[in-house]
RNA sequence: GGUCGCAUAGCUCAGCUGGAUAGAGCACCUGCCUUCUAAGCAGGCGGUCGCAGGUUCGAAUCCUGCUGCGAUCACCA
């Protein structure tokens, strides 16, 4: 960073001797691959207030930068670009200010300001996780790990969908079919166990569908008629009633839920710094309306129902209190926002939700800010796409949703059988070895959806399953455990962290650098962009320079220069630093062997 | 129909606030392990950046229109 501020300042300077202009600013990029140089000024935008031909100038800034500046050992001009080919002693000094900052790209968190709220998972609890909320998940807990990488300090949490009518169709089947089954007579998970009466319930209620289409009722009464459906809206009610034997059910078969949960989680590596229930947080969502409908910002139609009217922003009318005075979706989010903002010192909250729920969160936003939260202005949707099967969508109906402990357990199945395959491991104790197939497994599994932009949807063949190489999790892991293997072999001295100067650097050393260069900015713009992908596909730039170095440059253990040889150990050994620190980041952890 | 999003190599994707001859990975082909870990490296093949206009010295990138795909427009969550 120094060293394009030193260009950059340099270059003014030289400007307004030259041509007396003052400029504000130079562009400044990477030099292309297919032409010699390290950094190339971009000539054009400076037309703007230096007339003349721009090869013209271009070169009498290059001849002043050879001549001023020591960082600069060679320019070319082609048409409007002036290509610079820095010494190596400019990346030498660069290098050392890097080496000499222990969490180098990471700002670290300032407690003093507001922090900020980072919403993942949200599941309801009537069914185990799949591989969408492998997605949000991971998604969502990488960037809150991001945002508190540039100093914000991020709470991590999620608001469960704990109340409603989904959860009383599980425990009327439960009731019904159960027997009192229970995760431990079962042996099953308690989330898997609570999921399977929810497809009870579907599967009973559609045959009482089918059986009174049958007796001539048309379907859409049908649906409404079920006994089943009337009765699971009957235990709505008696929970809403606070009925004792329905909300006593109603804890127990949560509580194996939440059980299931936190097993997923905990394989997934992630947790939570605060939970939210949908059922503590309702109440306060009506109070919130009642309140706006008093200052004008609700109005109440003729049958009691509250709405705002967001058609002079583009939208439509939305409903936000149920004529009987219930709660809606909007509803609950509105007191969950407010009663977020009461408990925790934040000024902004990230939403991590699936693309479906663009117009609900635009909408949520509009009216936040509509009844005057200032903090309402620093809502963000992190919007993702939905992941598609080659058949198309994942429905539950059809059985072909991919569940999120399955897909975890396949791919450390299959980080086992390529690792057997291999047989690096020894020195390894079972114990171990599992715990690093766990780690390659996931790594791949994470890596694999966060290298893709959020916003677009993507495809999951589960019989390809994921690719353990090129751009991928095991690709960026491996890179690190070679490291680790070459600074032990090479006996790296780490307590040495400055390199020499005046050392005969080679391209593949320089590249390496650059590329360490990046890592800030990227964070940046990573926390900016609210995008994991941009700091995998930084990672996985650096590591294909990193493996270029690696099998390009003479062996660094046999170099017979100690000075260039304890340089590149350096480069080694922050190359892996970084590799680790971007990974921490994605929540992907890193072997020191595989 | 209204609104929002997406469209780049056979497949999966990068391409930052506009910059040079559009890049990776997978797949396919050719080389490289008597070892600093081949889950790797070096190279080859592969493109009308959906279509048509516009702005600009310069457009995959910005603007407009069109086409295609997806989402949404529930007193569901």
């Amino acid at each position: 960073m120094r060293l394009l501020e030193n260009l950059e300042k340099k270059t003014i300077e030289i400007v307004k001797s030259i041509f007396h202009v003052d400029l504000q600013s130079v562009d400044i990029s990477l030099t292309r691959k297919d032409q010699t140089g390290d950094y190339t000024i971009m000539v054009f935008p400076m037309l703007r207030h230096i007339k003349g031909n721009p090869a013209v100038i271009g070169q009498q800034i290059g001849d002043e930068l050879l001549k001023q500046s020591d960082l600069v050992a060679g320019v070319e001009v082609i048409k409007g670009f002036l290509n610079l080919k820095l010494s190596s002693n400019a990346f030498l000094t660069e290098f050392n200010s890097i080496l000499s900052k222990e969490n180098f790209g990471k700002t670290s968190v300032n407690t003093d300001l507001p922090g900020a709220m980072v919403e993942f998972s949200s599941p309801n609890t009537n069914k185990p996780l799949h591989l969408g909320h492998i997605r949000n998940i991971v998604l969502g807990y990488s960037t809150a790990l991001i945002l508190e990488a540039t100093g914000k300090e991020v709470t991590k949490t999620q608001i469960i969908n704990d109340r409603g009518i989904h959860i009383c169709k599980s425990m009327l089947a439960w009731i019904k079919y159960g027997e009192g089954a229970t995760p431990e007579s079962t042996g099953l998970k308690g989330d898997k166990l609570v999921g399977n009466y929810y497809v009870k319930f579907d599967q009973e209620y559609k045959k009482e569908i089918i059986a009174l289409i049958q007796e001539g009722i048309p379907e859409e009464d049908a649906k409404k008629k079920a006994p089943s459906i009337i009765e699971a809206q009957e235990m709505l009610r008696k929970w809403e009633q606070g009925d004792e034997e329905t909300v006593r059910l109603w804890k127990m078969m949560n509580g194996w839920v939440y059980a299931g949960f936190d097993t997923t989680y905990r394989d997934l590596g992630v947790h939570f710094d605060s939970l939210y229930y949908e059922s503590d947080t309702y109440l306060l969502g009506k109070d919130v309306i009642a309140h706006g409908l008093n200052t004008g910002v609700f109005f109440k139609k003729d049958d009691g129902s509250v709405w705002i009217d967001l058609t002079d922003d583009g939208l439509d009318e939305k409903i936000v209190l149920r004529a009987d005075g219930t709660a809606v979706y909007m509803t609950q989010d509105i007191g969950t926002a407010v009663q977020r903002v009461r408990d925790h010192d934040i000024d902004s909250m990230v939403y991590t939700v699936g693309n479906e729920q663009d117009y609900h969160f635009k909408v949520l936003f509009l009216i936040l800010q509509k009844l005057g939260y200032e903090w309402a202005e620093n809502l963000y949707h992190l919007s993702y796409g939905m992941i598609d099967l080659p058949s198309g969508k994942m429905k539950s109906r059809e059985g072909t949703v991919v569940d999120a402990d399955d897909i975890i357990q396949e791919m450390t199945d299959t980080a086992r059988d390529i690792a057997q395959e291999q047989g690096k491991l020894e020195g390894l104790n079972m114990e171990q070895k599992e715990e690093l197939y766990q780690m390659i497994g996931l790594g791949a599994l994470k890596y694999f959806m966060l290298k893709i932009d959020p916003k677009k949807s993507m495809v999951f063949d589960p019989k390809e399953s994921v690719d353990f190489q090129g751009n991928t999790g095991p690709f960026i892991q491996y890179a690190h455990a070679r490291i680790q293997s070459i600074l032990t072999k090479a006996g790296f001295d780490k307590t040495q962290l400055e390199a020499q100067e005046d050392l005969p650097l080679i391209d593949k050393d320089i590249a390496v650098i650059k590329l360490l260069q990046q890592y800030p900015e990227t964070i940046a713009s990573a926390a900016r962009n609210y995008s994991p992908a941009l700091v995998a596909n930084y990672l996985f730039e650096l590591v294909k320079e990193f493996n270029s170095f690696y099998q390009n440059v003479p062996k660094i253990v046999e170099e017979s220069n100690a000075d260039l040889k304890h340089f590149r150990l350096l480069l080694c050994f922050k190359t892996a630093k970084v590799i680790k620190s971007g990974c921490d980041l994605l929540g992907i952890q890193v072997p020191d062997q595989m």
